[in-house]
DNA sequence: TTTGTTTCGGGACGATCGTTCAGGTAGTTT
DNA sequence: AAACTACCTGAACGATCGTCCCGAAACAAA
């Protein structure tokens, strides 16, 4: 195993993430439809023909972009998962808590997600990184009841893209006895 | 009250029609991004200028497109909760059934509709649209238990988009045990 | 018929798009 | 040192974009 020493492609490498960072910072504010070689390269600081140097094409970088962002996504869902377990906590109480981050604070994050998410619908080599998050919490929680799991992946998504047009985001309060409900065994 | 005599008026809203059934096509094939004037007005076989005449820009174009969506969207609801209640039909069945549908034969469909479901995130202004066949459905169910009214329409949005996202669209007969825990009373 | 209103559509404008190219720079290998 | 590789970037090309203009055509009201 040979590690990274040429300087040259430790610097493409370092600059391609800056690239996918603001792409991702224009699907935000912009959606995937904002998303034009020149436009990330301004958000990016970079010329625009940098974007297309590192990226073949503008399917390349939304793909990069997507890969890049569910990894993130898995991994914070990992740690999350992480913490909660070593807190001992109930579950409904943290969920619910997260979703109402997700649609306050990170609202323009978790549009975007469910943008790229939609983009994997109409790219099926994309669709390996879309279910990696989920992929993830299948593998770290039990199983006793696989029906039941499948419903709470399905109450999440359903409630977060819910919430997406709601005219404001609703409370970590507003979501607890729903997702109480959710987890609750039956 | 006014009746529709005007034939220049029929027209025009008869083409008005056409435009949006175009785009609603092309949406499905091509997704929103495929969305332009010119590619729109050569699917419903008009000049370009037709749909810059009766729509003032793209987005009227879009916010239209969304609203007709919904409407049929919601008729369809409505006469589908009918029939089955006619039939003194379980639900769970016919829910299954639908969802099949929606991610097998009317998958593009389905995509169209759910990216101008996010669409509506962006512009506040869909989001009445959007939102639509919710409240068809809130009003035409009974709700004794609120919660979980709220936790299936959830879990039906989620179950369709996490379906748009695999590799062959999931079968009634897989989906069946998952609707019915999902509308199982606890 | 005359006048007014609404739809129709060819053509064009400036802007922006994705992408390419060729020359230049920095770092590595021999 | 020279040869080689990888990254950088200004300039430009052709295509497509949204939108506007303006005269023609269809229809309604007078």
């Amino acid at each position: 195993m040979k590690m990274q020493v040429d300087g040259r492609k430790a610097r493409g490498n370092k600059r391609r993430a800056e690239i996918i960072g603001a792409t991702l910072r224009v699907i935000e504010r912009d959606g995937v439809a904002g998303v034009t070689h020149r436009i990330v390269a301004a958000e990016a600081g970079v010329p625009t023909t940098s974007t297309t140097y590192h990226f073949s094409s503008l399917d390349d970088l939304l793909i990069a972009t997507l890969i890049s962002c569910a990894r993130d996504m898995a991994t914070e869902v990992y740690w999350m998962i992480d913490r909660a377990r070593s807190r001992g906590s109930r579950g409904a109480e943290e969920v619910a808590g997260l979703l109402a981050e997700a649609l306050g604070p990170r609202r323009g994050r978790t549009m975007a997600e469910y943008e790229l998410y939609l983009l994997a619908a109409r790219k099926p080599e994309l669709r390996p990184a879309a279910r990696r998050w989920l992929d993830v919490l299948t593998s770290m929680v039990r199983h006793d009841d696989e029906v039941a799991f499948r419903v709470f992946l399905a109450g999440i998504d359903g409630l977060l893209i819910q919430g997406l047009i709601d005219d404001e985001p609703p409370s970590a309060d507003e979501l607890r006895p729903v997702v109480d409900y959710l987890m609750k065994p039956r």
